[in-house]
DNA sequence: TGAACTTTTTTACGCGCGTTAAAATTTTCT
DNA sequence: AGAAAATTTTAACGCGCGTAAAAAAGTTCA
């Protein structure tokens, strides 16, 4: 490497040998270039280490190569899984992601939004935080910015949206903990923040009815997005009082689940399958820590890579034809039952 | 709100009826314009929306308001946590932060490190991945930004370093575990990636030479991240083959921990402190699950939200005073021991 | 009220690059 | 080799805003 900062494209066409409006060319598409001259500037770019400035790039280009993730809660290492994975194949594609997290917090998922806009990016992947988001800002927001929402839907809002199935999910866990022992209750926020919450606990109902039997929906209090110690509150609670109709339960999600497991180990409830234990728990998502709880934790797991993987190629298609997409496109997949130790 | 969009700050100039040059003084520091403007002003940006173009903005200032905030795994809730109090505190300070995570790459480390270059931020708070970070490429980067290195330190490198105390975690884990029951076992990984690993296992020799105590060390197998699996399985083995020298085992950090604990259950052993239980565990770093483990873990607690304001505060420190501080700084914040069921 | 000081306006240039149109060059193909 | 097609060069403008200097206006205070 040559010694020297190269301070603009001038400079670096001037000791490439080559004309400044094909560089730019090049650096905005390098196949867009003869293959001998892309390699000339190839061989100039190793010598002399030179790189556009990004603010002068973007401020007339039509298009930034920028792509805004927001998740809603990034402590979630469910969230920070997805957006690792998400954020791979945007960097394999050629764009620059930037990932946000509302942390829980609707003042910070319109902000974020806000900053979104000023960054123009060619494309958003939006997990909206669900109830109580600000559905008019995220519309608006979609009608200026090419959006994909992801995890959790708006109904109508965004150009796509890709997520888990969460009648797959429930309907495997009820059937399998009704055909190899009680039937299962439901374990839930009494008001859950998040719309996936819902599905669920429709789907709960819609099984036990097609299986013919009695539905039991424990809900408990709680608010915000530290689900684990309201899964153990609410775990103590209907415990102590013996408010559970059965020896099944099917929590929403793993973090419930977690909390839950916790609140049997205080009170020295065994959990499990096997003979001698006094319970059976169960869950959805396959959360990064269901494998290590004690016991490990029978769930649901997303289609991790299918859901990223999806949301990224219909923000790629959508971005390739312009923004908008025929029609809106609703993707779900199926989830995986998982069976351990916990039921 | 008028309608009618905005395209740049000569429009908003002339709708406002103010200069252009004064707008942009006041874009760049509120307080640099009178209070009657500033008045003047922030009712015109009610009215019509006009944000300037960011591009633009930081294509020609001397300073960019932007901070880089790298960790090396957000897929850890710990950083995830410490991430969240870190970018609030940059934008209560009207900066722009934006998170990156190594997800325990070194390619993806240095990556970061050039994508950050083109963002010529303001600051950068880095976190490295340790052992196997690029030493040069971050030092080289230090010079050129100024940087502040949290969590893990590299001696030399940055323009201050703020972390916790290792010695004050392990001091007070090991004297209480002594204390209170048998002499404990240092569990750690053989090569473990994080420098803080290395000086938990010197502060535990330290202290067990200071209490008169034989030292041992339980090294376990295992690459890369995935700290839970790597502690499960070297659990499984060390359970197994009974290389267990006493029934207090103490975890170089949490997450090996509760893939210990898993172990522990998994082989149907006891853990806690009470009456009947076979084995002691105890650990460091109060991760955000740590409570809600079976049993709950007994640990030392970050000092969170003093890590991350002394870090803000010595970044911002920096920032003002031109990227160079007097000389480095070194700041290491004590530990809280956290009695739990565990231990 | 008038001088001294502060703030704003006017005017103008520059930043680094995108982009365009016409001219020049290179490549491809018959 | 020569025509047609593809690519690059030349020349020049614009983007939206930062910034500087000088002139004008506003404010403070004796």
């Amino acid at each position: 490497m040559s010694d020297g900062k190269i301070k603009n494209m001038e400079e670096f066409a001037a000791l490439s040998g080559i004309s400044r409006p094909t560089i730019s060319k090049y650096f905005n598409d390098p196949d867009s270039v003869r293959q001998s001259t892309r390699d000339r500037i190839e061989v100039a770019l190793k010598e002399y280490d030179y790189r556009p400035n990004i603010y002068a790039m973007n401020q007339n280009r039509r298009q930034t190569k920028n792509i805004g993730i927001v998740v809603p809660y990034l402590a979630d290492p469910f969230f920070a899984e997805i957006a690792r994975v998400i954020e791979r194949r945007c960097i394999d594609a050629g764009f620059t992601p930037t990932l946000f997290s509302s942390h829980g917090e609707h003042g910070l998922e319109n902000a974020i939004l806000d900053t979104l806009r000023s960054l123009k990016p060619a494309g958003v992947l939006l997990a909206p935080l669900g109830r109580g988001s600000n559905i008019k800002q995220i519309e608006e927001f979609c009608r200026d910015v090419p959006t994909i929402l992801f995890d959790s839907n708006i109904e109508g809002v965004g150009a796509a949206f890709v997520g888990s199935d969460n009648f797959s999910f429930v309907s495997q866990t009820v059937e399998y903990l009704s055909r190899t022992g009680s039937v299962p209750c439901f374990f839930e926020m009494r008001d859950p923040a998040n719309p996936n919450a819902n599905k669920r606990r429709v789907a709960y109902l819609e099984m036990m009815r097609r299986l013919n039997l009695e539905p039991h929906l424990i809900k408990i209090d709680g608010a915000g997005w530290g689900f684990e110690e309201i899964g153990r509150q609410g775990g103590l609670k209907v415990l102590r009082e013996n408010l559970l109709p059965t020896d099944t339960v099917l929590c929403s999600n793993d973090r419930l689940a977690i909390g839950f497991l916790s609140a049997c180990h205080q009170l020295g409830i065994v959990v499990g399958r096997e003979e001698g234990c006094a319970i059976r728990v169960a869950s959805h998502d396959d959360h990064p820590y269901a494998r290590f709880t004690c016991p490990s934790l029978t769930t649901a797991a997303h289609d991790y890579d299918s859901v990223a993987d999806h949301a990224v190629e219909t923000l790629f298609r959508l971005i390739d034809s312009g923004g908008q997409l025929e029609r809106r496109e609703e993707t779900l997949f199926a989830a995986r039952l998982i069976m351990r130790g916990s039921a």
